[in-house]
DNA sequence: ATCATGATTGCAAACGTTTGTGGCAAATTA
DNA sequence: TAATTTGCCACAAACGTTTGCAATCATGAT
C-alpha cells in the first residue's frame, strides 16, 4: 500500500490540511513542520494520488486516442507525435484500438467517457458510417480532435493532409513520367481521404487530357489484395503504364505481384504509394510516394487539444492542414 | 458537465444511495423507483464516474506500460497484444515512450506510480544501466511484467524469447549455407538479448569450429550505421560470406549498402536479421530472419499481469519464453 | 393489541486530496 | 493595558461512488 497524507498526518500528530500545505509549501506552515512533513515524505517515498486529485479538480491530465490499428507505421507515428507533446505538458495517454470495427470504436468511446479524460483524438475506422458515438462526446463537452479519417459530420478541430492535392501531383509525376494508362487501387469510399485520393487520380487525368474509365479505378487497399488483383491483371493482359495506389503496402503488393513476373518496374509499369512508410525506402525499387508526416500531425492535433483543454480556447472548429511532399524514388521515372 | 448520480437523486427526489443501487439492480430496491431511475439514467446518458470509483475501490483498471520507441514495429505489436487482451478484460492501456532516455524512464516510472495503475509493463531503454526506479515500483507493491528487454537485477515476471537459441539457429544457418566469414553487427553489450544474440552466435561458430575473431563483432544496431559500416568494410576489402545482425534495420542497411555496390546477396554475401518486421518481407531479396512474435509476447506480458493483477496470483517470479522460428527467405543460402 | 418480519429507503462513512474559514495564542501596536 | 495583528494550525466540505447500518412503515402472526 502506497504511504497517503493521512499517514504522515498521523505520525507526525498533526492534521492532513497542515501536511497538504507543508508539501506544497504553503507560507502558513512553520518551516520546522515543513522539514517533518518533507522528510517523512521523502522517507516513505509518498507520491500524490493522481486519482484523488482527479476527483477533486475535474481533471485527469490524461487525453484518449483511438485509432484503428496501432502496428500501422503511420499510426504509431502519431501517436509518438501525440506523446511527445503530452509529455512535455504533463498529460499522459490512453491507447484505444478500435481495430477498424464501429462496434469497438463505440464502445472505446464509452470507455473514453466514463475514464473522464480531458480530450480525445480521433481516427475513423473505415467501417465507421454511423456517427452519434462522436455525437456523446461532443455533449459531453469533451474536446475531440479528428486527424486523417476524420468525421465530416461532426463540428470539430481536425488535423489532415490535402489529399486531394497530393495525389494530384503524385499522379502529374506518373504522367510526366509518360504514363497514360493509369489505374487506381483506391481504398473505401466512404472515408474521406480516400475519396479526396480518388478525386486528386481523376482531376489530374482530366487535366492531362487522359482517358478517365471507370474500369482503371479499383477497390483494393491492402497488400493481399494487391498481390490478388495485380496477379489477375497480368493473366488478363490487362497492364496499364502506372498505378497510383492508396498506400504504400497497396503499392508493394502490385511491386511484388509484377516483379514476381518478370515486369520492370518502373520502365514497364510506374509505381507510387502513399503514407512513406518505413518499407517504401527498402523494396526494389524503392517506392515513391507521399509523405504524410505522421509524428507532425500527431503533434499538432495535440496541439489543438491542449489550447481547449489547458488554454480553454473556446473557439470554433479549426482545421489544420499539413503540408505533404511526393517523394520521388526508383519506382517512378 | 456530466450527469452524477447526485444529479438523477436530486431529479427524483431520492437519496444518492437509492439512485446507485437501482442502478445495479439491487434486490432492495423497488421495482418502480428502478425502473424512474434507468429512465433518468437513460434520458442523460449517465456514465459512472471511473476516477471515483477508482479511489473508492483502489483500482484503476488502468496498466501502464513502458517501451523505448511506439514506432517500431516490434513494441508496436506488443502493444497490440496488450491492449487486445486488456480490452476483453476490461483494462486500459497508457503509453509511456521513454525514447531510449534512462532519465525520461525513472520520470514515467513516476508517473506511473503517481495514476496508481494497476500494474505495468516494461522493456527497458539500451541506456538503462541502473535500476532504483524499477525497484520502486516494487516497494509499492505494483505488479511488473518486463518483456523482451528484461532487467535482470529486478525479480519479477518476464516474457522472453530464447534469443540465444534463435541466433544460433540462424548463424547455424547461415554456415550451412556455406558461410565461413560471418560478421555479426551487434546491439550494446548492457542488455541481456544484445548479449544472448552475440553469445548464441559465437558459439554457433564454435560449434562448427569457425574462426573466432574478436574483429568479427561491431557495435552497429541501426540502418544508418550498418549503411556507415557496411560501406566501410566493402572499401577496405574487409568483405565476409555473411552478416549476422541484431535486428533487421541493420541487416537491411547492410543490404542497402551491398547492393549499391553491386555486390550480390545471397551469393556473395548472406544477410540474416532479427525480429521479421514488416519490412523484412517487401526488401529484395527478402530478409531471413527470426520471427519474434510481438503480438505473442504482448498478449503473453498482459497474461501474467492479469493474473495477478485480476486473479490475485503471488507466487514467485515466472518466466516465459516465447519460440521463435528462423524465417529463411532469399536473402541467405 | 403486540410483536416480529419484510420491504423500502436514507444516513453516513470512506477512498485521498485541496482549500475556505475559523480558532487560539503570541506578538505587536496604540 | 487593551486592541489588533500575526503565525500557525485544525475543522469541514467537496469531488462521485459504494455499502453497512439504521430507520420507517405496513403487513401478518400470535
Amino acid at each position: 500500500m502506497q504511504v497517503t497524507i493521512k499517514d504522515i498526518a498521523a505520525e507526525l500528530g498533526i492534521s492532513v490540511s497542515t501536511v497538504s500545505r507543508a508539501l506544497k509549501d504553503h507560507p502558513d506552515i512553520n518551516v520546522e513542520t515543513k522539514r517533518k512533513v518533507r522528510e517523512l515524505a521523502e522517507k516513505y517515498n509518498y507520491t500524490p494520488n493522481a486519482i484523488a486529485l482527479s476527483l477533486r479538480s475535474n481533471k485527469s491530465f490524461n487525453i484518449g486516442v483511438i485509432i484503428p490499428e496501432i502496428v500501422h507505421h503511420f499510426f504509431s507515428s502519431v501517436i509518438s507525435g501525440i506523446e511527445g507533446l503530452a509529455w512535455q505538458e504533463g498529460y499522459h495517454v490512453m491507447i484505444y484500438q478500435s481495430n477498424e470495427s464501429l462496434e469497438r470504436e463505440i464502445q472505446n468511446t464509452r470507455a473514453l467517457l466514463s475514464s473522464k479524460v480531458d480530450g480525445v483524438i480521433i481516427s475513423m475506422t473505415k467501417a465507421t458510417d454511423q456517427f452519434d458515438h462522436f455525437k456523446e462526446l461532443q455533449k459531453s463537452k469533451v474536446p475531440v480532435v479528428f486527424f486523417d479519417r476524420i468525421c465530416s459530420e461532426i463540428e470539430s478541430d481536425r488535423v489532415i493532409i490535402d489529399d486531394y492535392q497530393a495525389s494530384f501531383n503524385a499522379v502529374e509525376h506518373l504522367i510526366s513520367g509518360g504514363a497514360r494508362k493509369i489505374f487506381h487501387f483506391a481504398g473505401p469510399q466512404n472515408l474521406q481521404i480516400t475519396q479526396q485520393r480518388k478525386t486528386g487520380y481523376l482531376d489530374a487525368l482530366r487535366k492531362h487530357s487522359l482517358e478517365i474509365k471507370d474500369h482503371y479505378v479499383f477497390d483494393c487497399d491492402n497488400y493481399d489484395k494487391a498481390i490478388q488483383l495485380m496477379t489477375r491483371l497480368i493473366e488478363n493482359k490487362n497492364i496499364p503504364d502506372a498505378i497510383f495506389a492508396v498506400n504504400d503496402f497497396t503499392a508493394i503488393g502490385a511491386m511484388t505481384a509484377l516483379k514476381k513476373h518478370g515486369i520492370n518496374i518502373p520502365d514497364q509499369v510506374a509505381l507510387a504509394g502513399f503514407t512513406n512508410g518505413l518499407i517504401s525506402m527498402v523494396t526494389d525499387p524503392p517506392l515513391s510516394t507521399v509523405d504524410q508526416h505522421g509524428y507532425e500531425m500527431g503533434q499538432k492535433a495535440m496541439e489543438l487539444l491542449l489550447d481547449r483543454v489547458e488554454r480553454k480556447f473556446d473557439g470554433s472548429a479549426r482545421t489544420v492542414v499539413i503540408p505533404t511532399e511526393f517523394i520521388p524514388r526508383g519506382s517512378t521515372k
